[in-house]
RNA sequence: GGGAGUUUAGCUCAGCUGGUUCAGAGCAUCUGCCUUACAAGCAGAGGGUCGGGGGUUCGAAUCCCUCAACUCCCA
């Protein structure tokens, strides 16, 4: 068989998806076997793959295939959410591109467009996960839409309404007057401009003074309902309690004070709207104030406005001030710079607008969410995230789950001509209910209607963990029963609240249990300079180009390396690319095992017994560790476990140790075994790397017909420590001839050989032949006497001697052992001071002391034998 | 303005309830090697007053106070 010398993933990575995809290996049914049930964070049905999903669900895939290998049944549900905002833009610009307006058709048509670009855009990044490797259950894909979540939405509101929980409520909007509707926090952008600051004074009632305010917006006067100052404010002591005059229509309006105001800016008086400025707003709520609207939808003025009826708010703003003027109402005027907000989409400027919206009561929800992951049922990775948590639980606000959109779940309320309404899952219920409840108003089905606007999306996702099984719809159904709750849930922090918090409420509400386990929280995947990773910033690079470059195993290991769970991951790269050169070692790893001819009748050598006994401990020692790490949800931790183990410790150490010489047979005991622990090695790393160790797998048993993916992993064993501890001598043994060698510049084909003087019990036991082997040391002998005129090293309290014929540096060589005398003594001292501390001998725990007192020993013996050393050398100069 | 978090080697991070020769890992850097598995490699090496200051303690990267810088969330 002839192997590439370097591994070539593109062909291989789609082979072994399509065979796993054959085989069903994703696809879970409830059996008898303990669930293993994740579900996907939706990806907005708009994106395309990029940096972060990579992160996410490459987490999310290592620990299903885990819990697969594990024996559990492990269930992981894909899918994506209708995003109503970003596909509702989609749509309108994909129609106003093609000539139409969302304005000119109904509603109906408006979702024919919507659903014919979701069936042809919606899939795009489900089958970008693929290429990652993603081993999600493809047969129980959801979408947010789907008419079973559809239903479960709705009955889900109704529910609520009908437990007093929904209620209709006044709240500002981000309006867009162009757009004529209202756009959501994310969809404004705030940008500096240069405009004017007003100074309007308005007279006093009953006085002939004057209260001075400053504004940005003069227009807005019309609708002034009070003007605030600060209770401390000694300028305005006088004014408290009296009213003023709003100028031009000569409003009457209190003075107010409140601790809200700026001393500092402007005049230190506030004109108070409260229609038309979100702080304005919630002091208007405060105290009480009435709310007047003076604009239209489209940005003109309203007869509530008294004057300039009809005019744009921003011909309006021109036209009052030399009516201002000439009333002596404006006192001056400065340029300022502010911060105004833009439309996303139309670029208008956001009016902010009072509007009727629907809102959810969250403040019993959040007392049991807060409960459930106070008390650990639920656990947070890493637990920082507890405390943003609870003080986002603790000052929770009510929900507004309206949105001003056709492309999502429609509120099911309908209005009745009596100003009365009805709450119900369809037109016909809604109708027989109406009549129900007004039984002589003889209602026509047509005199029903029904709310504009839909729901929140989050207001479906909240549902997920349950209506991806249809828990809603038909709670104790066998697959609610069976995979819920889901044990983990992978997902970034920024939306704690808006979906972790949430789908905890509707578990706790519509399946009395919580909806996860565990909650893994991936950080934000940044790029060098520290910037959030974008479309906008062009930043990110593609995925699919990572992939095709460094294949999807390597792109995974470089998503997992650096990022620990909670920080943020500054991508680079040269993460993928080492994780590339590692699937390239594991390959050349199996060319060199594949290469070797076996001979049935050798012997094993001592060299490869020794060996494989001490790679089955540090095998063990190392896998136990990774459990522990996975149990901690350290998964970067347990990446780098494994590579070490592989990398490290069994190509770097142990295929040197069995490696027969060039050309020669190996024994067959030796090579089983190794074949033996290769597999298991593949075995813990599959979830990592799937397709390299699953291509890998098979070259060990090329007979097998049981793939890795589904094949159990070996359980944890303990392990000979012993040999361990002899392995770290050896290797410290090795280590020094290794430097001797470099330092003297001897090539490792000349053969040296080696005199050990031990000085104590023989710390690396059986270990001779496999450092003779290693170092190409010709024999080692024991000797009585430390030798003269050879380099050497001392580990522990060993002495090794490498004869050579070359002179050696005696000054050198006394200099460097004076140093390392120095050093070991100012250890000791330190060690013996701690010891002769009273205090210390009192309050110190018993195990701390007898390290201590090891630690003296081991320095005083080594002291011994540098000194000797040195004595030795003095004599030679 | 309110809240949370971070600060340890050039970079990215470990370091659990103070106590192993505790100052670590990976990458990067430097030196020497194309040694027939692998130059996407092998073998070595250097590098940090643990953000500053103060305190508690026999003992502090770890606990407390304070200052500074940065990040995120909400308004």
């Amino acid at each position: 068989m002839e192997l590439n010398s370097k591994y070539n993933p593109a062909e291989l990575e789609q082979k072994w998806y399509s065979h796993w995809m054959d085989k069903g290996y994703f696809h879970s049914e409830p059996d008898e076997r303990e669930p293993y049930t994740i579900v996907i964070p939706p990806p907005n049905v708009t994106g395309v793959l990029h940096m972060g999903h990579m992160l996410n669900n490459t987490i999310q895939d290592v620990l299903i295939r885990r819990a697969r290998m594990q024996g559990k049944n492990a269930c992981w549900v894909p899918g994506t959410d209708h995003a109503s905002i970003a596909t509702e833009n989609k749509v309108v610009q994909k129609l106003k591109n093609e000539g139409i307006e969302k304005s000119q058709i109904d509603r109906d048509t408006f979702l024919k467009h919507a659903w014919e670009w979701r069936e042809k855009h919606g899939n795009i990044i489900l089958e970008q996960l693929k290429k990652l490797g993603a081993s999600c259950d493809w047969e129980r894909t959801s979408f947010t839409m789907d008419d079973h979540m559809y239903e479960s939405v709705i009955q889900v509101f109704i529910d609520l309404y009908n437990k007093g929980l929904i209620y209709r409520g006044v709240r500002m909007v981000n309006w867009d007057p162009q757009a004529l509707t209202a756009v959501s926090d994310e969809e404004v952008i705030y940008k500096e401009v240069q405009s004017k600051l007003y100074y309007l004074r308005y007279q006093v009632v009953g006085s002939d003074d004057f209260l001075t305010i400053a504004t940005t917006r003069p227009e807005t006067i019309l609708g002034d309902t009070a003007i605030c100052v600060h209770p401390e404010d000694e300028r305005f002591f006088s004014f408290h309690g009296q009213k003023v005059l709003v100028p031009l229509i000569n409003r009457p309006i209190p003075v107010i004070v409140d601790e809200y105001v700026d001393r500092e800016f402007g005049t230190g008086a506030l004109k108070i709207t409260p229609a038309h400025d979100i702080n304005d707003y919630h002091i208007g709520l405060k105290h009480k104030l009435p709310s007047i609207d003076i604009f239209n939808d489209n940005g003109t003025l309203s007869p509530a406005a008294a004057l300039l009826i009809g005019m744009d708010r921003f011909e309006a703003r021109k036209a009052i001030i030399p009516m201002l003027e000439s009333a002596g109402s404006c006192v001056k005027i400065e340029d300022y710079t502010n911060k105004v907000g833009f439309s996303e989409r139309t670029d208008a400027i956001i009016e902010p607008k009072l509007s009727l919206q629907w809102f959810l009561k969250m403040e019993a929800f959040a007392a049991k969410a807060l409960e459930v992951v106070e008390n650990g049922s639920i656990q947070f990775h890493p637990p920082k995230f507890k405390n943003t948590y609870k003080h986002w639980m603790e000052n929770v606000k009510d929900w507004c789950i309206s949105r001003q959109l056709w492309w999502g779940q429609r509120i099911p309320v309908y209005y009745l001509p009596n100003q009365e309404m009805v709450v119900a899952k369809n037109l016909e219920e809604a109708y027989s209910k109406a009549n129900e409840l007004f039984p002589e108003s003889g209602f026509t089905m047509n005199d029903l209607v029904q709310d504009e606007d839909v729901v929140d999306t989050w207001f479906s996702s909240w549902l997920w963990p349950m209506a991806v099984f249809d828990g809603i719809r038909f709670p104790g159904n066998a697959d609610i029963k069976y995979y819920y709750p889901t044990n983990d849930l992978v997902t970034a922090p920024d939306i704690i609240f808006f979906w972790v918090a949430r789908m905890i409420m509707a578990g706790n509400e519509y399946a009395g249990q919580i909806p996860f386990k565990n909650v893994y929280f991936t950080g934000i995947v940044r790029d060098k300079i520290g910037r959030k990773m974008s479309k906008t910033l062009g930043n990110s690079p593609d995925p699919l180009d990572l992939i095709a470059t460094y294949g999807a195993d390597g792109v995974r290991v470089g998503m997992l390396l650096t990022a620990p769970a909670g920080n943020d991951l500054p991508f680079d790269e040269s993460l993928c690319e080492q994780g590339r050169n590692f699937s390239n070692k594991i390959w050349n790893a199996l060319r060199l095992v594949k290469g070797w001819e076996i001979d049935p009748n050798l012997h094993q050598p001592q060299t490869a017994g020794i060996a494989t006994q001490w790679f089955e401990a540090r095998f063990n020692e190392v896998h136990a560790l990774t459990e522990d790490h996975f149990d901690k949800f350290r998964l970067s931790d347990a990446l780098m476990g494994t590579y070490k183990l592989i990398w490290d410790d069994f190509c770097s150490w142990y295929l040197e140790m069995i490696k027969p010489e060039y050309g020669k047979p190996i024994d067959s005991q030796t090579y089983e075994t190794t074949i033996s622990l290769f597999g298991k090695l593949m075995q813990l790393l599959h979830p990592f790397m799937p397709y390299i160790t699953e291509e890998i797998w098979h070259h060990l048993y090329p007979e097998t017909k049981t793939d890795l993916i589904v094949t159990i992993k070996p359980s944890t064993a303990s392990f000979n420590n012993e040999i361990l501890h002899q392995f770290d001598a050896a290797a410290e043994a090795i280590n020094g001839i290794r430097k001797v060698r470099a330092e003297k510049n001897i090539p490792f084909r000349d053969a040296i050989s080696l005199k050990v003087k031990l000085n104590g019990p023989k710390a690396f036991e059986n270990f001779d032949q496999i450092i003779c082997k290693l170092c190409n040391i010709s024999e080692i002998q024991y000797i009585e006497h430390s030798l003269e005129g050879a380099f050497g090293f001392i580990a522990r309290s060993t002495e090794f001697f490498i004869p050579l014929t070359e002179n050696i540096d005696l000054e050198a060589e006394l200099k460097k052992l004076q140093e390392e005398l120095t050093y070991t003594k100012g250890f000791l001292d330190s060690v013996l001071k701690k010891l002769s501390n009273e205090r210390f001998v009192a309050g110190a725990p018993e195990k701390v002391i007898a390290l201590e007192r090891k630690k003296q020993a081991d320095a005083e013996s080594r002291i011994q034998v540098l000194e000797q050393q040195i004595s030795g050398l003095q004599k030679q100069l």
